[in-house]
DNA sequence: AGCACGCCGACT
DNA sequence: GTCGGCGTGCTC
């Protein structure tokens, strides 16, 4: 068979392939799988190949494919992978086919596409290039002995070196069971411990294992651990840090298979690791773990999707079960591992502490008092707030007037020193006037407190302290807040280094937490309460407690907090169950911000009746809540099961390519 | 997405 | 008289 067009999935947020010629040159080179480059519209792009034809679309001119990019086609199994996860993220296949696609500077194409072996002529030269039979990657082979083009052009005329074009093949590894695992595993210390037996088991078994960590600070340090421990081993670091060079030396490397190991954040994924059986994902709740765009993917459940279908294991690491990893315990999707924890003596107590009323501060005076205990110990206080600036809101004494995000439609934060506002969904900037815009009064108030005001308080009532604040957007600033002794800060508070050196915890305000309107708030506030209990003082002289303020009457609320998995998470799994919610059933929002109300309605509307039209439970249009574009945008959600992920795909990218180039914007998350 | 083409306001 | 705003259409 000779096929004379290929169909591309081009990086584009538009719901349709391409068809390409293939040039003569390129006839029997390019199959499914490959990457090409193109022209597009004055542009040119990289596209993966994902299906091969005889004929060409009619009426259409068809442009050549440029050339064949020096990297391993996709295996069958790891398009069926994107493939699934563009169905299920509602997100055309170009899109996510691009996370895997490398960055290819002009430079790496020609070394790239050449592979080089030892030479016949084995003159005893001054130098050994240890080149494996197989022979070794032109532009790697660079990265180990140097880019020094005149010295190895004339080893190769002297026949010590041989050049030759590379011919890269699909390499595909399909394991046949598919057996993962949960850790509960809390501290570093155990983690390390976790590792070394697991490094040593892998090694035993001839396997190779991908280790995701969520931020740069956990991965250089298990990084440097594994390294030490293992200086025999091969092991790939991949992160954003790396330069580009680096990063596409890495991307060989996985691809030839020359590696043991590979520690990475995020990124690491979607490098073409072959032969990869083990996946470990360290904290998968971690914000570090999603994509910052929608559809907001994760670590863990790409990874998920990929052991369904290529087969291996993907071992999850925490502290505390998420209500999904609960639900995949329940169904033995996932299996409870166990490892020899050097568990605590116990748990450090909680005490619930209520206001009757607030007026200016929150501190209350049993809070006050334990600590000062505890500066008396010469212990250190953690005060952990929700809200982050000075005050979650501005408005006027007066008339009751409070600043909104035009197009959010939520109230403003408030930063003292800058005297600025900023809505926490968008981030948009705007400055504060003298007086009421509204009424013309001269009183202006924050309402709330934020943690700069928390701060700001605490450095009042105890003056001769060191206080520091901790906001997230300062995260590199202060390295070293260490070193006082009152820490008041946003959920950063909650790294591992922090809370066990650590003698007290003030939950400032539970309503802060209970009250958000995000679903899934709950569950994190139970995430972040664990883990506080798991590493609270660990490295303190005081043993550790944890005091929670709270309105009076909400000790009911509170105490469900302090369940186990086992009693906290069946209720929560049965509302989502009834309602259709993840885990149980997809949930998916289609965001559509309006610039003509009447007929922007009617186009969402006609989304809605074609899902309906196959029998897909669709909501709305409502108001757009939560994210951005608030006032003006609506939205409908759609519910379904897994198994009918690949129709509401199809019926979503059928009505995106006719309807979807219409003027406006969209945005579409799902859930699962 | 990006880029060209097209039709209306303040400018050397 | 032109530069340039962004609304609209299209991409193998």
């Amino acid at each position: 068979m000779n096929a004379h067009f290929a169909l591309l999935a081009l990086p584009l947020p538009l719901f349709s392939e391409f068809s390409y010629l293939i040039p003569p040159s390129l006839a029997g080179k390019i199959q499914v799988g490959s990457l090409v480059e193109v022209e597009f519209k004055n542009r040119r792009l990289l596209g993966w190949v994902v299906a091969l034809q005889e004929e060409s679309p009619p009426g259409l001119e068809i442009k050549e494919i440029l050339r064949l990019a020096p990297v391993a086609p996709l295996s069958a199994g790891g398009l069926l992978w994107t493939k699934i996860l563009s169905q299920l993220y509602l997100t055309p296949w170009g899109m996510m086919l691009s996370f895997f696609t490398p960055a290819l500077l002009p430079s790496f194409w020609d070394s790239a596409g050449k592979r080089v072996f030892s030479g016949s002529h084995t003159e005893a030269s001054e130098e050994s290039f240890s080149i494996p039979p197989q022979g070794m990657n032109f532009f790697v082979f660079q990265e180990k002995f140097g880019r020094k083009k005149k010295k190895w052009e004339k080893l190769i005329k002297n026949g010590v070196l041989r050049r030759e074009e590379e011919t890269l093949e699909v390499a595909e590894t399909t394991y046949p069971r598919k057996d993962s695992g949960w850790w509960s595993i809390a501290t570093r210390k155990e983690r390390e411990s976790f590792l070394l037996s697991f490094v040593e088991k892998m090694q035993e078994e001839n396997r190779k294992a991908l280790l995701v960590f969520p931020d740069f600070r956990a991965l250089d340090y298990f990084t440097s651990f594994v390294e030490n421990q293992f200086p025999q081993l091969r092991v790939i670091k991949y992160d954003s840090r790396l330069a580009s060079r680096r990063r596409f030396l890495a991307y060989k490397l996985a691809e030839e298979g020359d590696f043991d190991l590979i520690l990475g954040t995020r990124g690491s994924i979607f490098l073409p690791a072959r032969d990869l059986y083990y996946h470990v994902v360290f904290d998968p709740e971690d914000k570090g773990h999603y994509s910052d765009r929608p559809p907001f993917h994760d670590t863990f459940r790409l990874l998920h999707e990929k052991v369904k279908i290529k087969g291996g294991s993907l071992e999850v690491v925490g502290i505390t079960p998420s209500l999904s990893m609960y639900h995949f315990l329940s169904t033995q999707e996932f299996r409870k591992r166990d490892f020899p924890v050097l568990s605590r003596a116990s748990a450090p107590p909680v005490n619930l502490i209520s206001y009757e009323k607030k007026w200016g501060s929150s501190l209350t005076f049993s809070v006050r008092k334990a600590i000062l205990q505890v500066l008396n110990e010469k212990g250190r206080v953690l005060i952990w707030v929700q809200k982050r600036g000075y005050t979650p809101a501005l408005g006027c004494r007066d008339c009751g007037f409070y600043y909104v995000c035009p197009h959010c439609g939520v109230a403003f934060r408030y930063y003292k020193e800058t005297r600025s506002l900023i809505c926490p969904l968008c981030g948009k900037k705007e400055e504060i006037d003298l007086f009421c815009p509204r009424c013309g009064g001269v009183w202006l108030e924050g309402w709330g407190e934020g943690v700069e005001k928390v701060g700001e308080e605490m450095k009042k009532a105890f003056s001769h302290q060191q206080v520091v604040v901790i906001d997230s957007e300062k995260e590199g600033e202060a390295e070293e807040p260490l070193s006082s002794s009152i820490l008041v800060g946003t959920s950063l508070l909650l790294r591992e280094e922090i809370l066990q050196g650590a003698s007290l915890l003030v939950i400032w305000s539970l309503e802060d937490w209970l009250y958000l309107p995000d679903i899934n708030a709950k569950e994190e506030f139970y995430l972040s309460l664990q883990r506080i209990q798991a590493l609270l003082g660990l490295a303190s002289p005081v043993p550790p407690r944890i005091f929670i303020q709270g309105r009076k009457g909400m000790e009911k609320e509170m105490s469900q907090f302090l369940q186990p998995p086992r009693d906290f998470y069946p209720p929560l799994l049965e509302k989502r169950k009834i309602l259709g919610y993840p885990p149980y059933e997809v949930l998916a929002r289609v965001v559509k911000r309006y610039r003509n109300r009447g007929k922007d309605e009617l186009v969402l509307r006609k989304l809605k009746s074609s899902l309906e039209e196959k029998g897909i439970e669709v909501g709305g249009p409502f108001p757009a809540q939560g994210r951005k574009w608030g006032e003006e945008s609506e939205e409908i959600t759609i519910h379904y099961t897994r198994e009918r992920a690949e129709e509401v795909f199809n019926v979503v990218s059928q009505f995106f390519s006719r309807e979807g180039k219409r003027k406006g914007e969209w945005r579409i998350e799902v859930e699962f």
